[in-house]
DNA sequence: GCGTCCGTAGCAAGCGCTTTCTATACGGTA
DNA sequence: TACCGTATAGAAAGCGCTTGCTACGGACGC
């Protein structure tokens, strides 16, 4: 039914042997002799068994990639760039050619380790974890646990967008949301703004906990009373933007300003604050965080922090491939860079 | 060094095959020995070996999942519905899992069959292929036997949003594109438009094709003339939107209405107009196709075509996973609901 | 009380590939 | 001419798992 090595081996006349090292081209094999190979693998339409392969040869060429919420473009945009420097070398016909895999998993703990269990089981070359991390203490051991084991058995192990893990020694390519929270707060404040709300992200997640502490390390330097009503968490989507306007508005209608975990969810209170009929930024002033593309489409175009996710995802992706060196100490901070526009101006009442 | 199923045996004092069973849970195992099974597993932290496993059962709990564009949610939110789909049953403990491969083709045909190719070596269980496809002859003839090729390997295979491919029986979930573009022209006729401009995707992509259909054929029925100077081609993305919108107007002033091809063009229209400060809809309504979940934030919000994304990549993982029987005929075509909003109206001048 | 069957467990033969080790055929050198 | 090193190909032993078949013991029926 299906050919296999044995099958082309027989119609170049050689032994199987050599079809596998014509095919993995590690070892010298005369012009001839591939040649010949080759043709037969052409004729006979031969596809390598891959999990045979990977059983004899002890590796696999699957790279994982995890992800929250792969419907989400902070995600999507991380995953492409790691997928583009794993797919097959350029180096024409020869093997090299890797899967990636990309997982999503929901932002949901379980399918977190089971994801990573997946992997190992299938002896992945490799695993990518992006975006922030739980910090549930069971968890972050569970996950440490995992990683231990999967670099144990020579799975290159790359956190991206993430904090590192502790007792392991993945490399971390981590993005410094604290300043730019408070980079973002400080632009604010440098406008006039005071009364400064607050959307969080879920309440347990590290990227949410480091924006908000950027945040109020802003208010905190200026001297500006962190007003507790005035922050609220939700999960990073446009609905919880939304509600979380309303509900912020409600409790302090003299607001001046909104910052937002995410621009998606700073869409939302957008779209909160035009119902209410509050002029953006006249009235209020919107900021976000990501600078995802639909950002500058807002109206007014959304002020933001801009993360270089394509860029930290091509790095992540090339150090997992081993084409690139880990930064030193295995840990790399990346900027992100204030967009200041038109969704933020001085109060003006 | 790694532990193997002949330890686990050892440990739970059975024989290699019975571990087995007990993993797989497909053959009658006592209880009191599966729970010495378990406790072994348990307390060796073993992880079965995909591979090995792979090879001797003759399948794969892969699952593959093609897509043009990660970073663009059309695609993230059909992967993630898919996905949903078809990871582990919830069955509670037993197997089941399977890993879903997300693959970012880019759109090139090269790498698209590269990826079938790499699917059929991993032996994968199933593929789903989403999004249009290249109306390349000889490529659609490489897919056709790919698919073919998978689905003697019994790769069950499902096509989402993208058109069956002639040759297989390959079950395929289509979108009414030109249904869709149809509507949304007439929606503007309607409106009194007659000057309406079109800015599509790529030339050789089915939907492409299919949508300016529609809109051709709305036009043809309103007894409208087809000026090929409203009409121009570009990559579905915001950029193309922003550069044809300023080529459209340089070319003709006059028009009162832009079609684009996705909402993602839309936006890049949205912008060109105000640049070139007209008013939307007030000078020239806009419309887009798709309603991502950004339409319903442009200012004024995007009228567009909805497509039943996650419900229809839901139906292709279910079906992929021979949870839901295949459509009559292994054709279905969903339609798209035409989303009325803020930016479009009657002509104003 | 013995034959039969059912419920379980083990044996062993692969699954298709990689890779070490060995064999062979050269060409070159002394 | 005899010997040896080099280049290339083959034989065969697994890699870790699944599964058809066989074996065994006890419960049941007659």
């Amino acid at each position: 039914m299906t050919v296999t090595l044995a099958d082309v081996a027989a119609r170049a006349q050689v032994s199987p042997a050599t079809v596998s090292r014509v095919l993995n081209g590690n070892y010298p094999v005369a012009a001839k002799t591939r040649e010949r190979v080759l043709r037969a693998v052409d004729e006979l339409d031969y596809v390598l068994n891959g999990p045979a392969s990977s059983l004899a040869a002890a590796t696999s060429d699957l790279v994982g990639i995890l992800v929250n919420d792969i419907a989400d473009p902070f995600f999507g945009i991380m995953a492409g760039a790691v997928q583009s420097e794993i797919g097959g070398q350029p180096d024409g016909r020869a093997g090299g050619e890797r899967l990636a895999v990309v997982c999503n998993t929901g932002g949901s703990p379980e399918r977190e380790i089971t994801y990573l269990t997946l992997l190992q089981r299938q002896r992945a070359a490799a695993v990518v974890l992006t975006g922030g991390a739980v910090e549930d203490a069971a968890h972050v051991e569970a996950v440490s646990a995992k990683l231990r084991r999967l670099a144990d058995a020579g799975t290159r192990v790359v956190l991206c967008g993430r904090p590192p893990v502790p007792g392991t020694d993945a490399v971390a390519i981590t993005f410094d949301n604290r300043g730019g929270g408070q980079r973002l707060t400080e632009h604010l404040i440098a406008l006039g703004h005071r009364r400064i709300a607050y959307i969080a992200g879920p309440e347990e997640r590290t990227t949410t906990r480091h924006r908000l502490e950027g945040h109020r390390d802003a208010l905190a330097e200026h001297g500006i009373e962190d007003d507790p009503r005035l922050a609220v968490h939700g999960p990073y989507d446009r609905r919880s933007g939304y509600d979380a306007t309303l509900e912020l508005l409600r409790r302090d209608r003299s607001l001046t300003a909104i910052v937002a975990a995410n621009d998606t969810v700073a869409l939302g209170a957008c779209a909160a604050l035009r119902d209410e009929g509050l002029r953006i930024p006249d009235d209020v002033s919107v900021a976000g965080f990501d600078d995802l593309p639909f950002a500058i489409d807002a109206v007014p175009a959304l002020t933001t922090v801009r993360l270089p996710l394509a860029a930290a995802g091509a790095r992540a992706g090339r150090i997992a491939m081993g084409r690139e060196n880990p930064p030193p100490g295995g840990i790399a901070t990346v900027q992100g860079e204030l967009m200041v526009r038109g969704s933020t101006a001085a109060p003006g009442r």
